[in-house]
Order: structure tokens, then C-alpha cells, then sequence
DNA sequence: GACAATGCCTTACGGCATAAGGCTATCAGC
DNA sequence: GCTGATAGCCTTATGCCGTAAGGCATTGTC
């Protein structure tokens, strides 16, 4: 906590003992990298130890645990999050743009969506994140009951939205199996051992048929705009 | 994948060796118990056997790895969710009441949030979860294409808002103190760390001020309006 | 009774977070 | 330059985890 809202630089007390070759930062920053490339589930101590040609061990030295680092690691992220937007143009186009600028940033480093967030970090950055958002509502004429329940609706979207692509992204590669050769294989098994599935499943073979509508927007886009209608209304309902 | 769909009761050909004590079902039953009590982190192969009397390692007699366990467990519990919603009264009730239904769902067994969404499991308890919804929207005359993005834009505000809850009751039991307690030692600590906070971010500040609204309904409510009133305006746009 | 198959066990390996304690480089004060 | 304290980093150890390997006893068929 406090190593989260540390300021700029502390007054550098000169103190006996080797000079540290390490800091938060290279140590946030290494295990950001590790996570980015990995995933979460292949981020330990050891590893971002590791990486700076130290044992995991080190680490604790600048950091308590690694709870802690992925604190720092969650907020550290959050600052590539634009904190402005233009509501020139009114309030839609700008809440689309922040989705899609956050949406993007989940994709970015999908392990965030693994750090708790109904129990925020509380760090700066995620202060600003949210504070973009809200600021962007202010010009809505909305309540702040009103305007929380508006942004974690649009928060759950974005996540969830990141989530579906990611983790579709992620299982696959894990196996050396193609996307599609998934699929595939996935489907074949299906029919083998659930024969009649169309039959059993109506609903859901149908959602899946072909497309009929045209419209090349993905379900990101599509969603977006239910919720921004949805959103329209509300406002206008006063 | 062929444990999800195995049929009733197999042929039961007599085969020499001692008779299985345990089996799948109570298996699965008993992870359940564990994963509901302490959560998926606590989840283990030798706790779930513990409970049963045996050691970790006699579990893989009947379930090849943890992660199949994992899907057995989630497939069985999907069995809980209603399979039809009456739509007589339109879909916006109906829609209303699987929303509920489901955020239920998870919130009494929030470890299933942790299991890949993306890239389905595909056991027949999940196709009977899509099926449910698809139902009720396929009265709507939206499109396959129309009628996806809205079943995902659905899960994802149940499940993040499942998430929002869960995440919030589980932090502070893990610690002991009370929720109202740990807020405002957060408040106290981000007061001292952070001097200033109301002018650094001052729609923050104003969401989380109190209430000037009137109306009783929670968050969860607040947000499903929203989003029922989004789909009524994609509906009327055809 | 012999043999094969099976449920369950113990042991072992390599991973994890992290507590404890030791070594050594570096400082202040003498 | 020496002494003593301190801080960075190490090795070691503890107790978890998933799971591979191999052993033993029970239970069936022939």
C-alpha cells in the first residue's frame, strides 16, 4: 500500500551496507514482462528472479511478498490508460472510445483481469482509470448512484468482452493446437458422443448457424452499441 | 470430455480386482463441498480425497487429472440453473429472472467464475445454460449473429457483477476483519498516503459521495435496467 | 490354485511462497 | 585503517501443490 503511493524519489538517507542493485521498479517492471508472456499462472518469485540474474529469493528485500508485487504490477499497467477524453462530441462516442481503449489494454496484459477487482488495489492509477470513465458520465446529467451502476455495468462489458478473447486465445496455444483445429476436433468429438445434438440443443444449434444478417461489426462492437443504447435511454428517462 | 457425456449407467461388466469404493459422482461431490467451503485456491487433490477417507492419489483411479475434475465439477453444477423461463409475459421479465437465477448461481458457487468461459467445457449442462437464454430471446426476432452478441453481453454483466460481490466478502474473511472495518482502515491509510485525494480526483470523489437519489435497488438492478433497455432499443431497431 | 486385473497405498520429483540464518560489501565513527 | 552495524543477497529448509512410478492386497476368471 504504502509502496504504491511511494512519491518521486525518497531523500536517499546514505546507509551502510552494499548499494542495492535492485529496485521496485526493475523488479515490477521484469515481472510484468514475465507475466505479458506468460501469464499469470507462470509468474513466481523465482522467475522474476531470475530474469534480473538473482534468485527468487532477492526479491524480498524490495518487495514483502507477491501479493504486494502484483499490486504494484496492477497499478504500474494502468498508467498506459489514456486519463482524458473528448466529450465534444458528446458523451457516446467518448464512452466508446474509452472502451475500446480499455478493452485493448486487457488484451494488452490479460493477466489483470486475474487481480481482484471489487476490492480495488486502491493505487493511483487505478484512481485515474476510473476517473476518466466518471468524468466522461459527469456531462450525462446522471446521479452518482446512477453513474456507479453505469460504469460497472460498462467495467463488466470490457472484462468480460477481454475475457472471452483472451482465454480463446491462451487455451490453444497451450496444446500447439490451431484455433480452428480445436474447433474442429472439439466438434467431431461432440457429434461422437452426443449424437442428436441438434435435437437435443435447438436453441443453441441455431444461434450458431451461419450468419444471415449482414454487418461485419464483431460482438465487441455489437454489444458496445446495446449498452450505449441502453445507456440513452436511462439518460433520457431522466 | 468423454466423462462430461457418459450415459446413464455403463454395462457394469464384472471385472476381477477389488470393487471401486469411491466413484466420479462422489468425487466431483465432494470437490464441490471443498471449492464452495475455502474457494478454488484451496481446491487440491489430497484435500478432496481427505474428505473421503483416502489419500490424493486414489482419486486418479476415476478422474485423469485435476483439470478434468475441474470440468466434471463445473458441469455438474451448471445442473442447478432452471432449463425454462416462462416468456408469456414478453422476454423482459424472462430475461429479468434468468439474470437473477444466474447471479444466484454464482454467487453460491463463486469458484465457478475461475473456470475458462472463452473456450467452453462442453458439457451438457452448459449447453442447457445457453439454451435457457437463447430461448427466451428467440421472441425477440433478433438474428444468430444479433442474438450472440447479447447472450455474451448478458454473461459477462452477470458474471462480473458475481465477481464484484464475491471478490468483496472473500478479501476480508480471509483477514478476519469485518468489510465496513476494512474500508475504513483503507480510507484512514489512503487519507495519510495520499493527502489531497478529493482534489487529485474529484469525480471520484463525487460518484462515491452519498446517495441524493432516491430508489432502493442495488447496483445489480440498477445496471440490468440498463442493459434490458439497450435491447429493447436494438429490438425496435430491427 | 494360478493368474490377471484393479483399487489404493507409499515414495519421489520438481514446482511453489517464504521463513531463518549466514556471508560479505559497505558505511559511520574512531 | 580498524571496528561494528547494517543491508543486499545467498543457501537451506518447511510445508504446500500435481502427479509419475511402483508395490501390495483384494478380487475376479479359468
Amino acid at each position: 500500500m504504502a509502496l504504491l503511493w511511494r512519491g518521486g524519489e525518497q531523500p536517499e538517507e546514505v546507509r551502510p551496507g552494499p548499494k542495492p542493485a535492485l529496485s521496485v521498479d526493475v523488479i515490477v517492471e521484469a515481472a510484468i514482462e514475465v507475466a505479458d508472456r506468460e501469464g499469470m499462472a507462470a509468474l513466481s518469485m523465482r522467475k522474476v528472479g531470475e530474469r534480473l540474474g538473482r534468485t527468487g529469493m532477492a526479491l524480498y528485500t524490495y518487495v514483502p511478498n507477491k501479493g504486494e508485487l502484483i499490486d504494484l504490477m496492477y497499478d504500474r499497467v494502468l498508467a498506459e490508460l489514456p486519463t482524458k477524453y473528448d466529450v465534444s462530441a458528446g458523451w457516446r462516442p467518448a464512452v466508446a472510445s474509452w472502451a475500446g481503449h480499455t478493452l485493448d489494454f486487457y488484451l494488452r496484459h490479460p493477466w489483470v483481469l486475474q487481480v481482484s477487482q471489487a476490492r480495488p488495489v486502491l493505487g493511483p492509477n487505478e484512481f485515474a482509470a476510473l476517473e476518466s470513465v466518471v468524468a466522461i458520465l459527469r456531462g450525462t446529467g446522471l446521479g452518482p448512484r446512477r453513474t456507479r451502476g453505469v460504469v460497472a455495468l460498462l467495467f463488466d462489458f470490457v472484462r468480460g468482452a477481454a475475457r472471452t478473447v483472451t482465454e480463446s486465445r491462451l487455451a490453444p496455444s497451450a496444446t500447439g493446437v490451431s484455433d480452428e483445429e480445436w474447433w474442429r476436433t472439439r466438434s467431431h468429438l461432440l457429434e461422437e458422443v452426443a449424437p442428436g445434438f441438434a435435437e437435443r440443443y435447438p436453441m443453441v444449434a441455431w444461434v450458431e448457424s451461419q450468419d444471415d444478417e449482414a454487418g461485419e461489426d464483431d460482438t465487441f462492437t455489437m454489444g458496445l452499441n446495446v449498452l450505449l443504447d441502453g445507456l440513452e435511454a436511462t439518460i433520457a428517462k431522466g
